[in-house]
DNA sequence: TCCTGCTGTGCAAACGTGTGCACGTCAAGG
DNA sequence: CCTTGACGTGCACACGTTTGCACAGCAGGA
């Protein structure tokens, strides 16, 4: 019931520039007449206090315009509610649909989300964990560049979950492409298809080494001829280029990397004047560009929302005492759409 | 000298799930035979220390892997080096190089950025800030979806800069594509086309409202006939769909909001048999797709990138005490590749 | 009346850093 | 030898919050 005004406890200057916070627990609990800890409690811990309090309280807070300070918090507590995800390029479209899962999932449960673009730069990588850590619970390293010593290190400093890289000890969520890529070999030996080739992806790659590696053994357990074609960095452009060598052969049908590249084929097949899917087939993988190419493209569609959210549950429960380290991986499937079709070649 | 073992000073307990950090000053203190004070300047002021000091301090706190805890240091200095951004849609390829860009200027200057995509939702949107207030320094808002007293309320907690929004005393960096708009009709003139359409976004972006302006201002200066076409989300699927309407009209031009409707543009184009650019022109908007269209596509180039570090830039310099709003714009140009030619129609 | 238990609130001690101030040492100049 | 100043380091407080503990008030049972 004080009467007592809300002044200010006698800032000792601001100067000019003010940092960031302003109004703190005490300017609200001297302008509300209560002590600090019933105003920390009136947010944290309302159940302890009488509803009164409680209401009275938040309103002179709303009007104040206070905002609890998280870094206060967070040390007081040793949680931060923060976790940092890197990718080696956001502009990967394979990344954004990834990217809102982590987010959503993380903000379902009360995690903000820190972003790294790496730019495929294992120093860069490098620098933003340094950056992050001392204000993180944990990381998400989606298709690190970094080798694997500085990994098992990084995990052993904070929680850490890998996406589509395989390291003994630290927890990962694989996207098992091996499932679609089966079946999609299967699907062009349906259609009479019997040399295909793999446009592959960056050798450092655990995807690509990934789908290299059931690619061969799918073409053959049935019995078709694969041929590899290395295309360095997955883009559009390396796609449209490789058609130049692939039309020199006697390949009906290929299985692009990713999406881009094989979209960029779709592009070069054309140009060139080949039609798909009548005179080759494209299939894709990640399903990230959807409907968008013409012809709708037939693609492996991978999971890379569940694979976000997956590794945001798989370090919440680490952080919370979970020290196994766990892995888990993600089936894969072929979604048929409109770039694949019997091979041109009538076989005798 | 201390030959005193360098042991924790006895945890009180380690309840099986510790949240964060573990070693501190203390411990680093501790075993290196010094104060806490010293150890902190080996990092932050290394210049007031002997270098052998330093050098011992800091290689011992490698050996031990401490790591800054950023809460507290936050705390006293009451800065957070944190800046959190928000947009609608990262899957829209135009945010992507944004963020790319706002992130790499951020680390140049020593900040780590927090990510929020609000799902076009303005509730979202705003729970999102309420998450991140605590423990940033300021807010990137692209193309936000909050109402302006929301914004303006939002840019007295905090400093906050606008993409591509404008609201009255609230720093902003716009782009600016009536030039490019301008130069687009400028040059689907030059090549005879008398009628064109622009093909609309979201009516509520600001951006949409600026360029469906310069595209009217353009075609009345320039005499040439202007239709505009509602098409409610930018996707690929309502460009394509968009085509049956368009092909009805004697349009021979489209200029679209931006590259994904053009790309939706070009494939129903091609679906319905038309042939880009002798029987049709499409313009996109952002250049965001690059080359990765085909024919590669006509677009008026905006500078995302541009926009992103500048409003950093800007963004930093309110936070280190310029009070004053302040306004940018981004100027944009037609970059013609492969998706515009004469118009069909032989004029008389 | 006294004891017990419950409810609502305040006190004060941390959490891990940064930093103003003071102090001790040492070399140079008088 | 004493003074002076520069240099390197330690002491101790503050930042804003959470939280264990204590305590006051009150009701109910003995």
């Amino acid at each position: 019931m004080s009467q007592q005004d809300p002044s200010r406890p006698s800032k000792t200057r601001v100067p000019s520039g003010r940092p960031a916070t302003d109004v703190t627990l005490g300017h609200v609990a001297g302008a509300a007449g209560v002590s600090r800890a019933t105003v920390s409690r009136a947010f944290s811990r309302p159940e302890l206090l009488s509803p009164e309090t409680v209401e009275r309280v938040r309103s002179i807070a709303a009007r104040l315009g206070y905002v609890g300070n998280e870094a206060a918090r967070a040390l007081k507590t040793g949680r931060f509610r923060n976790i940092a995800v890197v990718v080696p390029d956001i502009a990967n479209p394979f990344f954004p649909s990834l990217l809102r899962a982590v987010q959503d999932r993380a903000g379902q449960l009360g995690y903000a989300v820190f972003l790294g673009d790496s730019d495929e730069n294992a120093d860069r990588e490098r620098t933003l964990l340094t950056r992050f850590t001392g204000q993180v619970e944990g990381f998400i390293l989606a298709g690190t560049r970094l080798d694997k010593p500085t990994i098992v290190e990084q995990s052993r400093v904070r929680p850490t979950v890998l996406i589509n890289r395989d390291v003994a000890s630290v927890s990962q969520v694989l996207i098992d492409s091996s499932r679609g890529i089966h079946e999609a070999v299967q699907h062009l030996k349906d259609l009479g298809h019997e040399l295909i080739a793999y446009l592959a992806g960056p050798t450092d790659s655990w995807a690509d080494q990934q789908r290299r590696t059931a690619a061969r053994a799918a073409c053959l357990r049935l019995g078709l001829q694969l041929r590899v074609v290395e295309l360095g960095r997955p883009a559009f452009q390396a796609g449209y280029d490789a058609v130049e060598a692939l039309t020199a052969t006697p390949i009906t049908a290929a299985i692009a990397f990713d999406d881009v590249i094989a979209h960029g084929v779709l592009a070069g097949l054309r140009r060139r004047g080949y039609s798909v899917p009548e005179q080759f087939s494209v299939v894709g993988c990640d399903d990230t560009l959807a409907i968008s190419t013409d012809p709708p493209l037939t693609t492996i569609s991978g999971g890379a929302a569940e694979a976000g959210s997956a590794a945001v549950d798989m370090l919440l429960h680490a952080v919370s005492g979970g020290s196994q380290a766990r892995r888990m991986t993600i089936p894969t499937h072929l979604v048929v759409r409109a770039t694949t079709a019997p091979s041109p070649v009538t076989v005798p």
